[in-house]
DNA sequence: CATTATAGCTAATGTTCATTAGCCCGTCAA
DNA sequence: TTGACGGGCTAATGAACATTAGCTATAATG
C-alpha cells in the first residue's frame, strides 16, 4: 500500500471515529508512520484528504450502484430473497470501509455540500432503486403482489437503514440489529409475497 | 430569557450547524452578546454546556414520550389517522429546538455515550412505542388488521425518520420530504387498514 | 448604609493545530 | 557522473482556542 493510500486509510478511520474537526493532521501522520509535514508531499492539506475520501466513496458507489450488473438474478423464492437480501445488508453493515465512510458522512453532512448530497443519493436513491428493481423483477414473475415497486423498496429498506445506523453507534448491538432486520424482512415477505 | 438560557440557545444553534468541535466558546458568547470569559460565570466550560443541552433534551423527551397522556384518542378513521400523524411528523420535522437537537445528536453520536444511547432511545424505541400504541388501539377497534403492532409501527415510522433526516441536511427539500412521507403513510393505510 | 454576591469586563496563559521553509538522502535518467 | 526529483525530516510560524486571574460595577441583603 502506497503512502498516499495509507494516509487515506488512516484519515478515514480517524474521521469516522473522531470527526473531521476532532482529528489532527498529526494523528493521521502517526498512524501512517511519518511526521505531519511529510503528509503535505502527498496532499495539499487536510481538506484535500477529505475530498479524496469523498471521491473514493463516490467511485465505490458508482461501481456498486452505477450499473445494473450487480443486482444479480431475480430471486425465485421467498427464502432465496431473504437469504440474498440478508447477505447484502450484512455486508453493507460490516464492511469496514463502507461503515467508516457512512460514519464520516453522517457527521459531516451538515457542513459539506458534497457529502450532504451524496448521503441522500446513496442512502435513499441508490439503495431503493436497486431494491425496486429486484422487487419489480419478482412482481413480473408473480412472486410479489402488484404494487408500486419504489414504495415497497422504501418500506423494505428504511427499517434496515435505521438499524444499520444503530449498529454503527452501538456496535455491541450488531447481532440484535441483524435479527431485527430479519424479522422485518420476513414480515415484509409475509405481507407482499405469495 | 436569562443569560444562561441564551447561552444554551446559542450553543444549540451553533453545535447543530457546525458541530461541537467546530464551535468556539467565543462564537457562542458573540451571539449571546457577552465576552467569552463571562460565559464561565454560568457554565464550568464548553462540555458543561453540551451536558446541559443533553439534560434538557432528555427532559423534553420525558415530557413527550414519558407518559401516555399525549397519545391522544385513538383515530376513528383512515383520514383522521393520516391527519394527526402528518401533523405530528410535521411538528417534529419543523420545530427548531427539536430539529437542532436532532442535528447535534446525529453529529456527536459516535463520541458521546449519553447521546449515542439517547439517539436509539428517542429515534427507535420512543417513536415506535408511541405509534405501536396508536396502532394497537386501532387494531382493537377493528380499523387496522391484526398483526404485531411494533413491527407495523417500525414500518410506518422508519421511512419518515429517513425523510426527516434528509430534510435536516437539505432544508430546501422539506416540502418534497413531507409529500413523500404522506405517500408512504397512505400506502401503509391502504395495506393495513380496512 | 455597609457588605456581599452576581455578572460583566480586559489581559494573559498555555496549548494545540495546520501549514510553510528549508534541509537531506536515495533513486534514476541523461 | 551529474542533476533533478520524490519523499522523508526538523524547526518555525502564526492563528485559534479554552480557560484562568483579577478588576469593577450593579443589585440584592443585612
Amino acid at each position: 500500500m502506497s503512502t498516499k493510500e495509507k494516509i487515506m486509510d488512516a484519515a478515514l478511520t480517524l474521521f469516522a471515529e473522531n470527526g473531521y474537526d476532532g482529528t489532527s493532521v498529526e494523528q493521521i501522520a502517526n498512524i501512517v508512520g511519518i511526521k505531519a509535514p511529510s503528509l503535505y508531499k502527498h496532499y495539499k492539506g487536510k481538506e484535500d484528504i477529505l475530498n479524496a475520501l469523498i471521491d473514493s466513496a463516490e467511485e465505490r458507489y458508482e461501481v456498486m450502484f452505477g450499473s445494473e450488473k450487480n443486482i444479480g438474478k431475480v430471486p425465485q423464492s421467498r427464502e432465496e430473497f431473504i437469504k440474498v437480501t440478508m447477505e447484502r445488508i450484512s455486508f453493507t453493515m460490516r464492511d469496514p470501509i463502507i461503515r467508516k465512510t457512512r460514519m464520516l458522512f453522517v457527521q459531516e453532512q451538515f457542513r459539506n455540500e458534497r457529502i450532504s448530497e451524496a448521503t441522500t443519493r446513496h442512502q435513499l436513491d441508490g439503495i431503493q432503486r436497486m431494491f425496486a428493481k429486484i422487487i419489480k423483477g419478482m412482481m413480473d414473475e408473480g412472486i410479489v403482489v402488484k404494487d408500486d415497486p419504489k414504495l415497497l423498496a422504501a418500506e423494505l429498506t428504511a427499517p434496515a437503514v435505521l438499524q444499520i445506523a444503530r449498529a454503527d453507534r452501538q456496535p455491541q448491538c450488531e447481532k440484535e440489529c441483524m435479527e431485527y432486520i430479519e424479522k422485518h424482512l420476513r414480515h415484509f415477505c409475509k405481507v407482499y409475497m405469495r
